[in-house]
DNA sequence: ATTCTCACA
DNA sequence: TGTGAGGA
């Protein structure tokens, strides 16, 4: 199939799929023409690519786990579960952490006097 | 009508 | 990642 049906099947926009291709995460076929040629099979594993980035992973990353992902199940070193449970910690970390700015820029605007008729929000106070 | 590459206020 | 140009 071209880029249009892949796109279609997959939810990923053509400009995404030429994007993963560059990032080295596909490498469909090509017609005489030059056209993209995908295969049915890939449908799953674009989807799959669109779950993990949403994730938060970078593409460094689900390039790292593609091998994973084409195994057949039975022969998996458990690669894609530590990956995934590393990236989980990760992501908790910084959840953590966004957490804690939250609560400091929460504390400071609650310090801040309501906004009165002059000298309004938005003006830099030296 | 589709897709391709390249480039960007 | 979107958008548009210019060509096949």
């Amino acid at each position: 199939m071209r880029i249009g049906r892949m796109a279609a099947l997959s939810g990923a926009s053509p400009r995404s799929l030429r994007h993963y291709e560059d990032v080295g995460l596909l490498r469909p076929a090509r017609s005489p023409s030059g056209q993209r040629v995908y295969e049915a099979a890939d449908v799953d594993r674009v989807i799959t690519i669109q779950h993990l980035l949403a994730g938060g992973l970078g593409t460094a990353v689900v390039k790292d786990l593609l091998p994973c992902l084409d195994a057949p199940a039975h022969e998996r070193t458990g690669h894609l579960q530590d990956r995934l449970r590393e990236e989980v910690e990760r992501l908790e970390g910084r959840r953590r952490e966004l957490a804690r700015q939250v609560a400091v820029l929460g504390d400071l605007l609650a310090e801040q006097p309501p906004p009165g008729a002059r000298g309004g929000p938005g003006r830099p106070v030296a």
